[in-house]
DNA sequence: CGCTCGTTTGAGAGGTCTCAATTTGGGTGG
DNA sequence: CCACCCAAATTGAGACCTCTCAAACGAGCG
């Protein structure tokens, strides 16, 4: 692993001010492999066997029932995945795959519950990490149940223009994707930024001009307790 | 207290395996109090100063956003609230009121951090519980995504059917609680329940008769990743 | 007995999905 | 370098689901 990473890997919340020697046996007890596109890493109702964390490219957390899929959560470095299941020794809720190729360091799960027990302060480091996802889980379910496609749609962008700090917004995955993720179909993704263009919103493609922040902001609603990244 | 609520509270996840002066300084500093139906406990935004815990009665939690409010979760005794919120020291996602005359104990947030550094069990407890908590809210997030308003109405009979342990289902909230809980307006719970009719579903007011288990499953499709309860 | 509030029913509009056809864009092989 | 090809994205039509507004119904309470 070269030095950046680790480095990278140090800065997780998840590993913030636990033991040297913690650190360095769980790294060292993980495999760091490379993965193509497409390639499904966890499977939902499968036992939690590794904790995973995305070093490079992004990774796609889905959930199927009755024939339908949506994705969950998009998954980018340095990110950890399934870590609830992982610490309570259960099977996965939900299936993970690589959107892009990707660098993914995978750590025994029995391991890791190990050091919980020993390193007060890893154990610290997983309660934030954990309160983290749950208070990103009731936002997500806010989200879906509080606001209509077009309203989720014109959120999203106003955090990604925040986050690329541009007036446009250069979207790095599939579009079909992002319908999933958003929770509607691609057909609806495109007539939601339909009805998001008299409100400041030019799509080029995967460029997204946004020409008019404040109608947009007039029309999403945006809410802290909803878009807020913590 | 009585000594049955105290042996009520013993038995939470929440306190299993800590030490009993942990256990006895975290219910003596907190307020033990009645509250009437229709209280707001808690005010979504607000700090997070108390842990709560349902004694008795019903709680329930809501959000807003947009001038619009969804029922996120119902609280039952013995049951704890917003734990993800006391633990990070941040503001509530979700609001709190009561749905019946209800007895909430109310522990200071700075006494469950204090001694969270200083019982492993106890924050060991703590992240079981957090565990459970992300999860539930996972599968309540599928449960929204993956689902018509049908399915979902289906899904929740049946589990309270199971456990109830009877061919039919007492509804002990008011519908309205129930819709929203749902991700519906009232009107179209009544005619989701219409929609059940040719699957066995027989409402009779707030006893909901199930005439054959068998078909409402195969409508329902339930699933144990989205339904099962931990 | 009559009021109030929750529930149900009805009608219509808007949102979302599916299926199908067309267009676009990126990648490959000639 | 270009033509082709495939997958993704868009557009269109129609059905279904869901919401809003309005009115009728019914149970509980004064």
């Amino acid at each position: 692993m070269r030095a950046e990473e680790l480095t990278a890997l140090r800065g997780l919340r998840l590993f913030a001010g636990i033991a040297e020697a913690t650190f360095n046996d769980l790294v060292a007890a993980g495999y760091l492999q490379f993965f193509p596109p497409g390639v499904t890493l966890i499977h939902e109702r499968d036992p939690a066997d590794f904790l995973h964390v995305v070093v490079e490219g992004m990774v796609e957390l889905y959930a199927s029932a009755g024939g339908r899929e949506t994705s969950m959560e998009l998954v980018r470095p340095v990110g950890v995945f399934i870590l609830a299941a992982v610490l309570s020794d259960q099977v996965y809720l939900q299936s993970a795959r690589t959107l892009t190729r990707a660098r993914v360091l995978m750590i025994p799960a029995e391991r890791v519950r190990r050091w919980l027990a020993q390193d007060a302060a890893f154990m610290s480091a997983i309660t934030v990490e954990l309160s983290r996802s749950y208070r990103q889980a009731i936002k997500a379910l806010k989200n879906q149940k509080l606001r209509t496609g077009a309203e989720r749609l014109a959120n999203w962008l106003l955090v990604a223009a925040e986050a690329q700090g541009a007036d446009s917004v250069m979207i790095d995955i599939e579009k079909r994707v992002l319908a999933s993720y958003l929770g509607m179909t691609p057909e609806n993704l495109s007539r939601a930024f339909a009805t998001l263009g008299p409100h400041g919103v030019a799509p080029h493609g995967a460029r997204i001009q946004l020409t008019d922040r404040t109608a947009l902001q007039r029309f999403a609603g945006p809410d802290a307790m909803i878009d807020g990244i913590e």
